[in-house]
DNA sequence: CCTCTTCGTTCACGTAGCGTTCACGAAAGG
DNA sequence: CCTTTCGTGAACGCTACGTGAACGAAGAGG
């Protein structure tokens, strides 16, 4: 399985690892090796990826670590396989993507409207609990929601759209400065906004103040 | 895997949590590592975080979780943790993210125990909802615990262990046959089960008739 | 509700260390 | 003989790390 160099360079590598904790730099391989060019040490630890013995961060600094040491057996699902079932899922498509990353948009009901969040951040989120369309995820802050199952700090998948059906859990936004996530009805021409804590009162507003953003998707919480 | 630096950093939080068990401000582990700027220990936290080796809430204070040790091997999230996506970080920063695969092992209170459920399927769940630990999931069956926020037809993300601190919300099993998710407390000796909600009645139990499957740690909810 | 304090976040700048790549050459082995 | 494997050296660009200042968010207390 591994050549006489592999084997002597995955050898250093683990002793390194158990006497001094942190894995050896490329040039200080190539000193363990007796090389005179750090290139060669690249080759050598590029084998011992492929051959599942290594695993690493690649361009980051000293971030190696031993999965397996010569003479071990091969662990069942062994991180250089999944990878390439992975790779190799994500790109044909046998079973589509599992997981979706969607723009992670910031806090809702902190007075501000979502578009002057920056969406920098993400979230990878079971597609399962996504529709079709496109998708934003928020923290939910306050117990405005509760009797819905809806807590302060869980993360709303919302499902971008302008358009809602009475009933529906919706991200609105009142007056282009205020974003709030309530139950939508409509009332006598009006839009009624309900929360779910009878310690807040349902709103109504004129339709041109309110603006849909979403409509409530799915749901993530962590205790 | 880690740096010099990355390493003493973990080394450190982890003695704090033991000894202290609270995770270290940004200024105290400037202090430590002998820095003279906490944007240092910034960056150290993040490398920590995107190698798997920390978890946080960000711009929460303290809020540090230590996943793994140095020289422990990769838990669950490693493998999947590589297939997620590439996930090179852009100039602003993107939060690293990344999904773990849980066995879906059911539903619950089906009055059955949770070992007779096949574990075939899977469930990909953001790693972030996650502690460290072997994890599954289940769907809940039933409204006993709507006013904790759980509703019929949510999935649950449960940390297996035997243990479990009053309050927790655990998943146990009764008489080995019977499977249930209450809060957990004790009185007299007898372990109480609390059911979240004012229809169902709190249940007192021997404790050699109660197994502890495992603990909450996560809610997937769809909409 | 407001203010104050604590704490985390971000940016810009600089330095040193580190990984990557490529072209070239030598040996090994079928 | 040709293909692989291994070694070399240098150039390039990214990464890790240190610093200091300014900013912003969260929590505590009035």
């Amino acid at each position: 399985m591994l050549t006489a160099k592999q084997r002597a360079l995955l050898l250093f590598i683990d002793r390194r690892l158990r006497e001094v904790g942190v894995p050896p730099s490329f040039e200080e391989m190539r000193e363990a090796l007796g090389l005179r060019s750090k290139s060669g040490v690249h080759r050598l630890v590029e084998a011992l990826v492929e051959r599942g013995f290594l695993r690493r961060l690649p361009h980051r600094a000293r971030a190696l670590e031993v999965l397996r040491r010569p003479g071990e057996p091969a662990g069942m699902a062994s991180p250089a396989e999944v990878v390439s079932l992975g790779a190799r899922r994500a790109r044909g498509g046998v079973r589509a993507a599992r997981a979706v990353v969607v723009p992670f948009v910031g806090r809702i009901a902190a007075g501000r409207p979502l578009e002057a969040v920056e969406d920098r951040e993400t979230l990878e989120v079971p597609a399962f609990l996504l529709g079709p369309g496109e998708h934003f995820a928020l923290q939910v802050v306050g117990d405005s929601m509760v009797e819905a199952g809806i807590l302060d700090g869980d993360f709303a998948l919302v499902r971008r759209t302008e358009e809602a059906r009475p009933g529906d859990i919706v991200v609105a936004l009142i007056d282009g400065c205020e974003t709030t996530l309530k139950y939508f009805h409509r009332e006598r021409g009006m839009i009624r906004l309900d929360p779910a804590n009878p310690a807040y009162a349902p709103q109504l507003y004129l339709p041109s103040r309110v603006r849909i953003q979403g409509r409530l998707a799915g749901l993530l919480r962590r205790y």
